[in-house]
DNA sequence: CCTGCAACTGTATAAATATACAGAAGGCTG
DNA sequence: CAGCCTTCTGTATATTTATACAGTTGCAGG
């Protein structure tokens, strides 16, 4: 019984690697063009057993994502709005910001994953970031600075 | 104007990064808690232009992802479903299958995208892997072999 | 002060996606 | 072979997400 869905996960995944299949129904169309005819809620399922991910520019593979613009973007704009100053101690980083900036601040620091960052703590107007040695601190700041130019 | 965008998005990162957020309506309601309140239609705005991705688990940002999952699933499938035997030869390797089982363990062989994968050839019953070398061709050998065990 | 413009958001609704339910088909056990 | 699973799929529908449109606000230039 089974033999068909394997293969149309296989060609699925071709599709989706070599065009840009925006939604269900695009795919549904393009699948029926190679006479495997199927309904949006079977490629609803296929879509989630092959973990494919919805993004701007059609579905893609957990892999095959563009990368950095997810991390990077949010957190120059956050660096844009808030960052006031940059102080250096040591392997301590301190981000002076407005009044109740820290926290936004802190959590798009976080969520760009620097593999420098040891952790952060974020007060009202101050985040700390915490690296390993002087070194990856001088690292980071670069990386932070880089932003803000 | 501008400045409770901007927080908000930060918020929602942190949110995000911190806790299980499975729709725009759960988002909605976690950041009401935090005095920020906007409709359904702003957030998906927002879950634009921060680039989140949504999950099974959850709203991610591209960098935290689970990976491979995605192209080694179905490759597993495939191989528990079609292979009958695994017959290498110098630089090339031969999988035997049930009729009519070559062409979707093909195309699933070739939606994994094995770097040591020159080129693939299906008939019926009978998949040829091309690869640069005995070497490489032992490599993939390997590969497969695990998925099957 | 007006006028025009751009950014932001809500409302209402369209579009897209997920799912409850049921039926068909294959395999397994006794 | 009957009975019983399990897998897979379609239909119909619910849920979720995106968007057309309009209103508000702040700001720039005259």
């Amino acid at each position: 019984m089974g033999a068909t869905k394997t293969y149309r996960h296989g060609q699925i995944l071709r599709l989706v690697s070599s065009e840009r299949i925006a939604n269900q129904e695009d795919l549904r169309r393009r699948l029926a063009q190679q006479r495997l005819r199927v309904t949006q809620a079977t490629l609803s399922r296929d879509l989630q057993e092959l973990k494919l991910i919805k993004t701007t520019d059609g579905y893609k593979t957990g892999s095959a994502l563009p990368d950095e613009s997810a991390s990077v973007a949010p957190l120059t704009r956050a660096l844009r709005e808030f960052l006031l100053d940059i102080r250096p101690a040591e392997n301590l980083l301190v981000l002076k910001t407005p009044p109740s900036g820290a926290q936004p601040l802190a959590a798009a620091v976080d969520a760009a994953k620097f593999p420098e960052i040891a952790g952060t703590i974020a007060g009202d107007d101050t985040v700390l970031i915490i690296t390993p040695s002087r070194k990856t601190r001088d690292s980071l700041q670069k990386k932070i600075e880089a932003h803000v130019k």
